[in-house]
DNA sequence: TCAAAATAGTTGCGCCTACAACTTATTTGC
DNA sequence: GCAAATAAGTTGTAGGCGCAACTATTTTGA
């Protein structure tokens, strides 16, 4: 293999510590939420969106978009959410293909008493780490990379945590 | 919940950006792996981080560490690599509770026809899609992140992908 | 010296996820 | 208007991974 197919030293270095924040941010988030709410990450996500839904309910498809989920993954979870009482399925009328997906009033309590810590380790761990200049750069660049790696931006419309 | 436990709009805005690249950027790395070398990126950067090391050889405790991942995890991994001819198991004469795994010669060659595209992609995705500068922006915002995420650096260590 | 504690590694078990096959309902095109 | 194609979800199957339990070996300290 000749040197140009290599990264130079510079180059080697930043990817060998962005590789290693590619695995520890998300083990970090995960550990968390896992710890204070017995929730996963995406199982948290999951809520959140349905939160800040019209009328707490989306149709599992859109829900799968917004998760950037497939079907298969996100069906189990909310199998899984609606056994603890935190969601409620329910056929669509319109399509009677589909299925709604509803937070319920224990699921919105749920959402309520968990985000507060996430968004306090996510302030900790990120935001207070660095300068405002710093959060800035570095909402530039991930724009730049989301493009390479998202072309089509499915992830574009996601907001909050 | 008041105003201050939340995130401002720039703040909110860096974060969404950020965690998508969190979720999207280990997806295409191991889906090209997967593709064209049917290997995790795990399996690879453990490949990888044999390759480097003396004689091809490390301890499993040693290459868990340097690899970032639990004993059970590791010990599964290399039964796998093991068995498709790309590592060999030898107790350790030195302390015969410890295990040293070797890359064999088809190891090695797979790390060498593996090596190429990775890089390539890596190149493709990050090096060039950022500017010097930036990429150099990254690389001093990465650390500062490390030395929260992993305070005792146990990643440090690691180099070459 | 020798029993107790610690260390290295492997394996049983359960959870999560991907892929593929399947069911049911809707849309399309002849 | 209806058969074929497509779409929405669910479930079977298999593989990866973490935690905890287990075996075997080494170290510690009374």
């Amino acid at each position: 293999m000749t040197d140009d197919q290599w990264l130079t030293g510079e180059q080697l270095n930043a990817w060998v510590r962005f590789a290693a924040i590619l695995q520890l941010f998300p083990a970090v988030l995960d550990a968390q939420l896992q710890r204070e709410s017995d929730l996963t990450h995406f199982e948290y996500f999951t809520l959140a969106m349905l939160s800040e839904a019209p009328e707490q309910t989306l149709r599992m498809s859109v829900l799968a978009g917004r998760t950037n989920a497939t079907l298969p993954r996100l069906s189990r979870v909310i199998s899984h959410l609606e056994a603890r009482g935190f969601v409620r399925r329910a056929p669509c009328r319109l399509d009677r293909r589909a299925t709604d997906a509803t937070l319920t009033e224990a699921g919105w309590e749920k959402v309520v008493a968990t985000a507060p810590g996430h968004v306090d380790l996510v302030k900790t761990v990120l935001i207070e780490t660095l300068t405002a200049k710093e959060l800035g750069d570095l909402s530039a660049i991930s724009a730049k990379l989301l493009k390479k790696l998202d072309p089509e931006s499915r992830m574009a419309a996601t907001a909050i945590i």
